[in-house]
This record gives structure tokens, C-alpha cells and sequence, in this order.
DNA sequence: TCTGTTTTGTTATGTTATAACATACCTTCC
DNA sequence: GGAAGGTATGTTATAACATAACAAAACAGA
């Protein structure tokens, strides 16, 4: 999973990631109603993570104005069904990539852009499954958010480690 | 760190907390005022996140009514000092065992009781910045919350895994 | 004591999230 | 087609979390 590059063909990752989306749907016999199709998009419209509340104001201007609980039903949905993830620390939330293929949110986010990517490394969950179980304590579901430098910034930091 | 266990002498991990504060505060020539203190004591109240909200209410009942900012200052302080960790996925925070002792947020939450431990793996600390360095991002901090079952609640529910 | 700095108080407001209930919309079975 | 039951959305109000901006007080060093 490589970190977003400045530019690139965005349009891509939106359809590729609908494209995801419509399957998973069918596989789960779930309904990618209208309302939940448009908010996915809008949170695909970047690869920073975006609050309920931006994604309120984008369906005001897409003349489809709503109310909190539209747009927070269709996160949960969303999310109910790995669509996208929630970033608790930015009180925002990300397309995933990769529906379906199960794993848990892994997330680089960078300090300099904002942009995030998936990280999705399962020896670090089984690391962690590990260290908890000797602690006799068993996970479920965790929540790993990283913050630093992506390639980009670094490199324009100056950055070369 | 061991999993706090149902029944303790919380009482002596307060003032272990306290005292641990006052070293801390001492050693960066940092001033441990009577609101600072009275927050981190009411945050070791439990070993569960506690609400900025919470925390208010909680000074009401001293007698010491406070508006919100007073709070979020004294929690300012107390996570700039390394004092308590702030529980992104709960909007809470837990007092920090070991403060001084340089450590990343490596946090388990335990979905039935509520009540949360540190986990403090370096390891864990290592296979992230690795496999963040595969992608070519550096990490400069990061936030770890696992979600599960405490060693009690586990035995409570019948888990003898 | 004076002076500058840090801390706390106070008021107002911004931001994120959910409760509760009404309405509309599909789906299935008759 | 029409009723019944479930699912989804609309709507209003409010809860929960967090900060901006400025005033007053406490503190520390000269
Ligand atoms: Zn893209
Ligand atoms: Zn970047
Ligand atoms: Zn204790
Ligand atoms: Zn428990």
C-alpha cells in the first residue's frame, strides 16, 4: 500500500474504490443506497481524512442538503461494513483501499499534507495480539494511527535518512 | 504493567501517581498548581478514560466549579508533561503510570468493564517505525488503542483460552 | 515595590455526535 | 394491486467535546 504521490491520477482511485465498494455491497447483500454512494465519494474526493461535518457542507453544494444523522447513518454504514475507517484522532474519516480483505485500521498520517495511507502490516497485529495476551488480555479490534513525515514532505524537508 | 486487577488498593496507585507527578514536574522545573494536581487526582479516580465533562462535574462536587477551559488547561499540562494520555477513540484520558520514562500511547481498553492498561511494547514501537520506513514515511509519534477483553472479564465470560 | 510572566477566571462560541420521532421507500406475501 | 413489515431517510432538538478571546489574579525576579 504506497503512500498517495502529490499527483496522480485521482480519478482512478475514486472509481477503483466505488468499483470496491459496489462488490463488497453485493457480496454482504448490503445496499449502496444513493446517499451512501455520494458520501463515499465525497470522502474519496482526497486522501485526508474528512469530518462528518465537510462532508455535510460538500452535499449542501451538490444540492442535496442534509441533516448530522443523514450523513452520520451513512458513515456508519460505511464503516459497519469496512467501506472506510474512522480516524479517532482527527475526528475524521478515510476510504479504505481494500474492502473485504480483512484487517484492521492501520493508518500513516502525515504532519506536513494531511495525507494518509493505510500501513496494513499483520505482523505488527500479531505483534500486538502477542504482547496483550501476555498481559492476559485478548484483542478484538485495535486502532493504530501514526503521525510523521510522508516521502513528499521529507524529501522537500530535506530529509534524506 | 499489569492489567488492573477488579479489586486493589487504588488508593496506593493515586498517591504513586501523585508523588510520581510531583517528582516529574520537578525535575523539568514545571509548576504542579492546586488545579493541575486536583485534575490529575480526579484522573486517577479510576482506571478508566475520564471525560474533560466528567472532570468538571467532578470539581463541581469540591466545591472548586470550574468553566471548561480551566480543564482542558490543566489536561493541556498535564499531557505536555507526560502526566496522563489523552484516549483519542474515547475523547478521555488516563493517567499515566510511569511518567518520565519516554514511551509512545500504547493503550488497552477493555470493552466490558472499561477499564484500561498500558501495554508499552517497544517492539511494537519498532515494527512500526520499520514498516512505516518501508513506505518511506518517518514517524515522529504514534497512537495505539486496542480494544478486548481484561484478564477478569474474560474469566467472567467463560474464556479460558 | 515594581514589572513582566504565568496561571486562572469568565463569557461566548465553535465543532462533533446522537436521541427521538415522523415519513418515505422497498419487499414480500396474499 | 394492496396491506404488512422491515429498512432507510428526513427533521428537530440537544448532548458532548473543545477552543477563542480577553480580564483578573498570582507569582517570580529585580
Ligand atoms: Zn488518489
Ligand atoms: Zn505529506
Ligand atoms: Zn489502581
Ligand atoms: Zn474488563
Amino acid at each position: 500500500m504506497a503512500f498517495p504521490a502529490a499527483l496522480h491520477d485521482h480519478s482512478a482511485c475514486i472509481h477503483a474504490a466505488l468499483d470496491a465498494a459496489e462488490a463488497e455491497c453485493r457480496r454482504r447483500g448490503a445496499r449502496l443506497t444513493d446517499i451512501r454512494r455520494i458520501v463515499l465519494e465525497l470522502v474519496w474526493e482526497s486522501h485526508r481524512p474528512v469530518g462528518a461535518y465537510a462532508l455535510l457542507e460538500s452535499l449542501g453544494r451538490l444540492g442535496r442538503s442534509a441533516a448530522p444523522p443523514t450523513v452520520y447513518r451513512a458513515l456508519d454504514f460505511l464503516l459497519a461494513h469496512g467501506l472506510i475507517h474512522r480516524v479517532a484522532s482527527r475526528n475524521g474519516f478515510i476510504g479504505c483501499p481494500h474492502p473485504g480483505h480483512a484487517h484492521g485500521g492501520q493508518i500513516l498520517l502525515c504532519a506536513q499534507c494531511g495525507m494518509a495511507a493505510e500501513l496494513d502490516d499483520p505482523a505488527l497485529d500479531r505483534e500486538i495480539a502477542l504482547s496483550a495476551a501476555r498481559l492476559g488480555f485478548s484483542v478484538s479490534h485495535q486502532t493504530i494511527e501514526v503521525e510523521g513525515l510522508c516521502p513528499t514532505c521529507r524529501a522537500q524537508a530535506g530529509d534524506t535518512a
